[in-house]
DNA sequence: GACGTTTTTGGGAACGTTTGCACACTTTTT
DNA sequence: AAAAAGTGTGCAAACGTTCCCAAAAACGTC
């Protein structure tokens, strides 16, 4: 059973028209006189027509959807960033196809190479935390394939990109610590291979060196699934413990919370002497405990910025020799010790 | 600029055949020689060919797509659904298309009625709490479009439906508080239209009188938007305290994060003196301080039962009569006292 | 009133598939 | 040996659009 629609060829036949003229009827397109147009549009509101997308998309070979790949929805930083990319794509008449990673190299290969050979017009994708190869990107990107990276973004990678200013987000929460007078800062974060890992890296040890801190490597600990299995997390917590930290640095939403997970149920009671700053866009930070500051990045803004770029690519004319990377900036929001951590 | 692939047409040129024996070939259908077979399939591989899944689409009147309609995706509740949809839909040459309400009647009709205009084979749909009227659903129903209903269900609307055991776990919820010695249990719930809201309210009641306790409708507030203005839970927040509940019952995911948040910036003195028991699948419950109960949805499974149920209804070759609404066991995970609250 | 110009309309191919039908060839049956 | 049945292949139409090309109609000009 199918639910059947009115179609072109039905308005010209009952309007004793041809489907060319119905079609720029309806188009608005070449020159057509007011009154057939009249005539027509007035025929396909009574009859209720819809334009059948699928038809539309063969002779254009378009489809007006583009793919998002990001590691999952169940995380609030890419839910607003998905929030942010249908605000505009809904609006240029797109939609959109959403594909999760969990910070799997595989899936992310499988999911984009799904997406492409459901013909998506263009693609935003955020790396997941496994991925290094990226030739499979390359290819369908010569093909002519318009993508736009966003968050976790490759180095060498000639497209427009839309990143947060990360070096700046880790720098202040890092320094933050420091302003609170802890010493000892640890720094908990993603797989080596992304771009933000190693952004935000930097931005840590700038803060530790204005202050005449001396970086320590053993201090700082890398997730290679992005802490999609708690027992990379407690293992990590684990090994960063006996070096008596006072702060922790935690580089992503997955992280941040995964680490406060794992540190209240491996190390209870030191969970609450520790100071914590992440990033995260949670909007419960507030209820978390122990409490802590967190940087949050303009993820709507983000997923905005991110799909104008896309589909400027898609409608270009002509081909792009020129690309952006365009860097928002993050926001630090201070632990309240007064609710957070009263009980202390 | 277009991405460009093999087609049916290129395959047959090059090897002499026809498009039909190619298109057999590849499909697997009717009787078709070993051997040409081997011979088509081995070039297809060779050039990577992929079937053009628009032209497909327009042939066989489906588009392998299924909508689905959530509130919103940044609510574990509704990801984790989204992820069990997911995993069968694509087991089965499906893809979705999301598409969220934010709680609002006039989202809702606008986006369905914009997936059903993008040619979706089918509907799962979780109704937003400002829905009342479904006449455009049932409608889009009589025309033949399949659409299964999971946790916010409407009525009288005769199709599949996969709900949880509102009443049980709500029952169970309640009980909880009362046998912790709660007396003066209020109960905060979502828009008096919903499914939920009723099953939810009446497992509330159960457990009142099961332990005569008196049923007071003052202890009940309804949230209109489902908790998604922070102004209307504190209102709510509000106008609980003043009858001193000693326990809340809550009885959406929504609204359980949304109330601990009023709680605690309204009367962060109070905030952990009332046991709170809230339906939610959050999985960053154990951070939460005031720590609470929470009813746990089987939200994956949930997905996968709509999904299998829309398949089949897609797949159907006849018209189906009968219907089954599958009931699902939620789970009681109890407040972890020794973590959460050791700082009362 | 014949001609050119502009405006409006229709015919029909194309997008990439699937599939009913017909045909040719091979094998089996009588 | 002829008829029947079975097997593999190709032709062509169809799905619902868009758009090039040409035809027709309307208009203006001398």
């Amino acid at each position: 059973m199918r639910f059947e629609t009115s179609t072109i060829k039905d308005i010209a036949k009952a309007l004793g028209l041809s489907t060319s003229t119905v079609s720029r009827a309806l188009r608005d397109r070449y020159e057509i006189s007011e009154e057939t147009k009249k005539l027509v549009l007035a025929y396909a509101e009574k009859v209720n027509y819809r334009a059948n997308p699928i038809a539309r998309s063969l002779k254009e070979r378009r489809s007006y959807s583009i793919g998002i790949i990001v590691s999952e929805i169940a995380n609030n930083f890419f839910s607003q960033v998905i929030n942010g990319i249908e605000s505009i794509a809904y609006d240029r008449g797109y939609h959109v196809i959403i594909s999760q990673t969990h910070e799997s190299y595989k899936q992310e290969k499988l999911n984009v190479e799904h997406l492409a050979s459901r013909s998506i017009d263009g693609l935003l994708i955020a790396l997941s935390s496994e991925t290094q190869d990226i030739t499979y990107l390359r290819n369908l990107y010569s093909k002519g394939l318009p993508i736009v990276f966003f968050d976790r973004v490759p180095e060498d990678f000639d497209t427009h990109k839309v990143i947060a200013n990360n070096f700046k987000g880790s720098f202040d929460a890092t320094e933050h610590l420091i302003l609170s007078g802890k010493r000892t800062i640890a720094h908990l974060t993603n797989s080596e291979n992304l771009s933000i890992t190693k952004e935000r890296l930097k931005g840590y040890q700038a803060a530790l060196a204005k202050y005449h801190i001396e970086f320590k490597p053993e201090l700082v600990k890398y997730c290679q699934h992005g802490g999609m299995h708690s027992a990379e997390l407690e293992q990590a917590v684990k090994e960063l413990l006996p070096y008596k930290p006072d702060g922790i640095f935690i580089s992503s939403d997955r992280l941040t919370t995964g680490c406060l997970m794992a540190l209240k149920k491996t190390n209870p009671e030191v969970a609450h002497k520790i100071a914590i700053a992440g990033f995260t866009n949670s909007n419960l930070v507030e209820l978390f405990s122990p409490s802590l500051t967190s940087v949050k990045q303009p993820a709507f803004e983000m997923g905005q910025v991110a799909t104008e770029l896309l589909i400027s690519m898609i409608e270009a004319k002509r081909e792009i020799t020129e690309f952006e990377t365009k860097i928002l900036d993050t926001e630090l929001v201070r632990m309240q010790k007064n609710i957070g951590n009263r009980f202390l």
